[in-house]
RNA sequence: GCCGGAGUGGCGGAACUGGCAUACGCGAUCGACUCAAAAUCGAUUGCCCUUGCGGGCUUGUGGGUUCGAAUCCCACCUCCGGCACCA
């Protein structure tokens, strides 16, 4: 090899793998499954294929190749897929704009891709792609559908929904951007429409207790999925209101607080409002504070530095610990998607209700004493959050507040005044979308039988061509009246199609088992299939999906495991989330214009530099910035290795190592070794790339440094081959077609057929060692001393040295530590 | 406000269990090769004082534990990410 030319390599290698289909695996029974290896299922998050793939990408597949290299060196059948989030917005939006058909625009996208990705050298079992915007995919999504629908996992009720009143549309949460309709800029507003939904609220308790089935996740994301999930524990309390004789329940984490409520508190859309106030002079007060905070945006309304605003009905409620009565109000700081929508207020210990209190001219009142003793019993210090003895609260004076707290809610259960009980902040999935580019939910409406399941046989209903995109106010589906108008599965009546597609969530929530099983036509997998991969050992991907798409899919794990459909709760064994790519220390956008195509690079550079470049930057998890002067860098290392396999296979001849071998031999066997367990030992320890990568430069390095002087002997020759042909079977993972091709020059053999090589411990251990010596922890002297050498050998070493006595000099030694092995210090006064 | 993460040269970063701080890469300076440039190869490169030998200082800040601290403990500061009127 004279120069680096990794086109051409690239070209070679890539054409091997594609015609011998190296990376395809076969499923237990099948032929050319070996089933005596463990199997390990290495996945990337699935693409949204929109465009050209960008750097993010990049670093997502040269990340996990490495993990399906790695593991596929150590002894396991790897199974390492490919696929495309085929539906979604940006291809509808531009459907709208242009005019092209999504399909057409997503397509080509696929394409561009596929051919990247293969470009790349990313190791790909190809005969598993697929896409979820094909019949083939979405078909299994609907049954899933049906599945979830049949047990009640599916279900379909009225619930508030973004609106543009321009588009006359329904829009996805996503389209709406700072209270804005994204497309129009038109402000949006609230609606109570007829949407689906995916009971994902039953499985929150099993969502927060499995991750003790997880091995590997980084804590933050379970600590984000935790709160997302939000499980408060407390009572539910029951409030009376007599004048309209009605019951008013509210959630609180602090029940042990009760006999400081002293006002009450109902959330605008509170459904018994009207009843309070119809008729009474507060009626068109509290109607106008209604329809001014219902005008509102939801950020307008959670702004942080917001004034608590609010207006009083004019009717009381009794306090079920003491028969108080106090006064209620309807205030924009309560939430009605919390809890019951209305909460009792104790000024005197939350520091909201405080400030409502403050600006009403309320009562406070203090139920638990401060710390501060000056203070512990009167109103100073207020409002209070910290924990004490109880104070103003009847028979539960004196008691610590944490104690008296399940006292309170028993006494009260005894009454039926109270009970336990648990919320959560995370609300039911909404799937539906008024929306062409998805897969259509399957179900028909019929005047007679209702809401009716599509038959598993009728399966796909497939999405019509249209004309146009736009929606009207309701799915763009609905303007294919040839399509909406089928009929009823159950009577036969006419009956109308469900024209609401399914949010792309959906899709990606369950594509890592249709990889399993890609061409069966006759199941969405086959459970033995499942049963032998599942689940994912390694799964790779952005943070940005910490919470969404990661709960989703364990959500459908648990849900399909309920209905028989797998074996395991957890989908993902092990997660690791990379960090995001910068230029310039931002963000990269279009608008920016500092955005990094990874095709120019691979073209200007190869597929191996772009790979091993994104990998070296710093620890893949961290994010990193761009830069074209640490793509040379990587790039002349790949050239220096490729130029030293030249020279090294016309100055030295094919043979095994010395291990007994001396002098400079030695030194770069040892400096071989040393590398083997450093990349191996880094590599297990959390993906540290950045220090596998820098410990082969290293020993490149020294084979740069010894190789003149090694070419003269056939045992030095035989040395820097080896070091030479083991610093390509470490890059490999990274750099997969030079190390395929420098380890194939040097051996004869292909790199991914071999096992990753073992460090001999012979050589990981040297006779000599250098001793550090310290006077008073200062470093003072280095010696080369004896490995073995025992204590009174390392301090007669120590102190015979020069430097070292120079500052011994006139003290007295009042301590020696020595470590065998590495350091001696000497304690002087 | 709450939760999580991070502060190390000019820059990205390394340092395993408390034991040589700054590996590797970038950048910079010098040299070799060349008519010249690029490429390549080699040397130097934390800061300060010193002609030199050498010495002092240095891991966000302040304190503590220890023979010894980037690493452990306490207090504080800054930056990044997530959630946020969730009762």
């Amino acid at each position: 090899m004279a120069g680096y030319e990794p086109k051409e390599i690239e070209r070679k290698w890539q054409a091997v793998w594609a015609e011998e289909k190296t990376w395809e695996v076969a499923n237990p029974g099948q032929p050319g499954s070996d089933e005596s290896k463990p199997k390990a299922y290495v996945l990337e998050m699935l693409p949204y294929p929109s465009g050209e793939p960008h750097v993010g990408h990049l670093k997502c597949y040269a990340v996990g190749d490495a993990i399906a290299h790695f593991r596929r060196r150590h002894g396991f059948e790897v199974i390492h897929p490919m696929g495309y989030d085929s539906f979604g917005l940006p291809a509808e939006n531009n459907a709208i704009k242009t005019g092209e058909a999504p399909r057409v625009a997503t397509e080509r996208s696929i394409e561009s891709f596929r051919r990247q990705f293969r470009e790349w050298g990313i190791s790909i079992d190809w005969s598993r792609e697929l896409a979820t915007h094909t019949p083939e995919y979405y078909r299994w999504t609907q049954w899933i559908f049906l599945q979830l629908f049949e047990r009640g996992l599916a279900y379909r009720t009225e619930a508030p929904v973004q609106w543009c009143p321009k588009d006359a549309t329904v829009l996805a949460n996503e389209q709406v951007v700072d209270g804005r309709c994204e497309r129009c800029g038109t402000e949006v507003i609230q609606r109570s429409l007829e949407q689906w939904f995916f009971r994902i609220t039953e499985y929150a308790d099993r969502l927060l207790e499995d991750f003790e089935l997880l091995e590997s996740w980084p804590e933050h994301v379970i600590t984000m999925q935790r709160n997302w999930i939000g499980r408060s524990e407390g009572a539910e309390v029951v409030f009376r209101c007599e004048e309209v004789d009605l019951d008013f329940p509210v959630f609180t984490t602090r029940p042990d607080t009760l006999f400081g409520a002293t006002f009450f508190v109902l959330a605008p859309e509170h459904p018994e409002l009207e009843r309070l106030v119809a008729g009474t002079p507060a009626e068109e007060q509290v109607r106008e504070y209604v329809n001014r905070v219902g005008r509102e945006s939801a950020e307008e309304r959670g702004a942080e530095d917001r004034e608590k605003t609010g207006v009083p009905l004019g009717r009381s409620v009794v306090n079920p610990v003491n028969g108080e009565e106090i006064p209620m109000f309807v205030a924009d700081y309560v939430l009605m998607e919390y809890g019951t929508g209305a909460i009792m207020a104790v000024p005197g210990h939350d520091s909201r209700d405080y400030e409502f209190a403050q600006k009403f001219g309320l009562p406070v009142q203090r139920v638990i004493e401060g710390s501060d003793p000056e203070q512990a019993q009167d109103d100073e210090g207020l409002p209070f959050s910290g924990d004490g003895p109880m104070v103003g609260s009847s028979q539960f004076d004196g008691k610590h507040n944490r104690e008296a707290y399940d006292e309170i809610v028993a006494w009260l259960e005894a009454d039926g005044r109270g009970e336990p009980a648990v919320n959560y902040r995370l609300r039911d999935w909404l799937v539906s979308r008024q929306r062409y580019w998805g897969a259509p939910i399957p179900v028909v409406y019929c005047e007679e039988c209702g809401i009716v399941p599509v038959p598993e046989d009728q399966l796909p209903v497939e999405l019509p061509e249209i004309e146009d995109y736009a929606p009207q106010g309701k799915s763009p589906l609905a303007a294919a009246e040839d399509w909406v108008a089928t009929e009823c599965p159950r009577c036969g009546a006419a009956a109308r199609r469900e024209t609401d597609t399914m949010d792309t969530f959906v899709d990606s929530s369950w594509y890592f088992l249709r990889y399993l099983d890609a061409g069966n036509d006759g199941a969405a997998w086959d459970r033995a299939a499942a049963d032998h991969w599942m689940p994912v050992d390694q799964y790779i991907g952005g943070v940005e999906h910490a919470i969404l798409h990661l709960m989703y899919a364990r959500f459908f794990t648990k849900a399909l495991s309920d209905l028989g459909q797998l074996g395991v709760q957890e989908p993902f064994a092990n997660l690791f989330t990379q960090g995001m790519i910068t230029r310039d220390g931002a963000k990269m956008s279009k608008s920016k214009g500092n955005t990094v195509s990874p095709g120019d690079y691979v073209e200007r550079y190869g597929a191996d530099t772009a790979r091993t470049y994104v990998c070296f930057m710093g620890p893949p998890e961290r994010g990193g910035d761009w830069t074209d002067e640490g793509v040379e860098g990587v790039n002349r290392f790949l050239s220096r290795l490729s130029r030293l396999c030249g020279e090294v296979g016309e100055r030295t001849e094919a043979g095994e190592p010395d291990p007994a071998a001396e002098g400079a031999a030695r030194e770069l066997l040892a400096k071989a070794h040393w590398a083997i367990d450093k990349t191996t030992r880094d590599f297990q320890r959390g993906f540290q790339f950045n220090t596998v990568i820098s410990a082969v430069m290293e020993l490149v390095n020294d084979a740069y440094r010894l190789k003149d002087d090694l070419y003269a002997t056939p045992e030095g020759g035989a040395a820097v081959r080896f070091a030479t042909a083991t610093a390509a079977s470490l890059v490999f993972p990274f750099a997969p077609h030079l190390g395929s091709e420098v380890y194939e020059q040097l051996t004869g053999t292909r790199v991914w057929e071999q096992p990753w090589p073992e460090a001999d411990p012979s050589l990981l251990v040297s006779d000599t060692v250098t001793l550090v010596v310290q006077v008073n922890g200062k470093l003072r002297d280095r010696i080369e001393a004896p490995a073995e050498a025992p204590k009174e050998e390392l301090l007669r070493l120590a102190r015979e040295s020069a430097k070292v006595a120079k500052h011994l000099d006139g003290s007295e030694i009042v301590k020696e530590i020595v470590v065998p092995g590495k350091l001696v210090n000497l304690v002087v006064r």
